[in-house]
DNA sequence: ACCATCTACGACAGAGTGTAGTACGACGAT
DNA sequence: ATCGTCGTACTACACTCTGTCGTAGATGGT
């Protein structure tokens, strides 16, 4: 499932803001950047909830909307997913391979770091 | 970038076989499995080629088609791109936390010994 | 009841994908 | 030289997704 500009650009505001928001502050925070129609935000905004990337939930009269999942849980899926898509287990750690490989060490550091320490998630 | 089913289809028939293939060839082989046009497959190659997902090379008056990556590159590539949408490097590490989280023990083990192994690529 | 919001629904253009037909060039057989 | 076969190139069309909004209806405060 991969986002459009837009769609980014709104779930990088959701993921951004310290609670839920409003259609119109979404749009107030994209309208330093960009400028969009109010509706525009909204049909979004309502497309990303029935893709269940974001949490529609109503206060109100008007609609609070949050990311259902933080961005790193995201980009934690669909690098699941990208692993996913590969094949018997010789095939996964062929690819885990060049995906370390492919990593800077610093972040090979990280990996590793995750990997040894406490199995527990990150806030 | 993300493939459509056919073009999916034709890339795993790619991947396969351990040579060059035809238009005809990979007709050849989907038939087995689901009918299409041999333009159909024809057009599919060539879009594939203009992604640089394909290689195409010209042999006689036919072409030849080979995946320009391995399924694995490939996959290794799209987590990379997950990984790299996500920020700085305190949120990568959040990232790879719930990555690791989402694995399973026995992949966990294999992407330790991708780790710790000898730090050059698989075949 | 009236006004200000807010949502719901619909619309339309542009890109990507699945699907295929037709036309044109090259190559071997006659 | 000609003709059929094979292969490519070009074009086309429907469908879905995304960006973009307008208009109409619902709802809540005063």
């Amino acid at each position: 499932m991969s986002l459009g500009h837009l769609e980014r650009d709104v779930m990088d505001c959701l993921w951004s803001a310290p609670a839920p928001m409003t259609v119109r502050d979404v749009h107030a925070a994209l309208g330093e950047q960009r400028e969009v129609a109010y509706t525009t935000v909204m049909t979004v905004l309502q497309r990303l909830a029935k893709k269940g990337l974001a949490q529609q939930t109503k206060d109100g009269k008007a609609h609070l909307y949050s990311a259902s999942e933080s961005r790193e849980q995201m980009a934690a899926e669909l690098m699941m997913d990208a692993l996913g898509d590969v094949g018997g287990a010789q095939a996964r750690q062929a690819a885990l391979l060049h995906f370390v490989g492919r990593m800077s060490p610093k972040e090979t550091e990280l990996l590793k770091a995750a990997l040894s320490g406490s199995p527990e998630r990150a806030p």
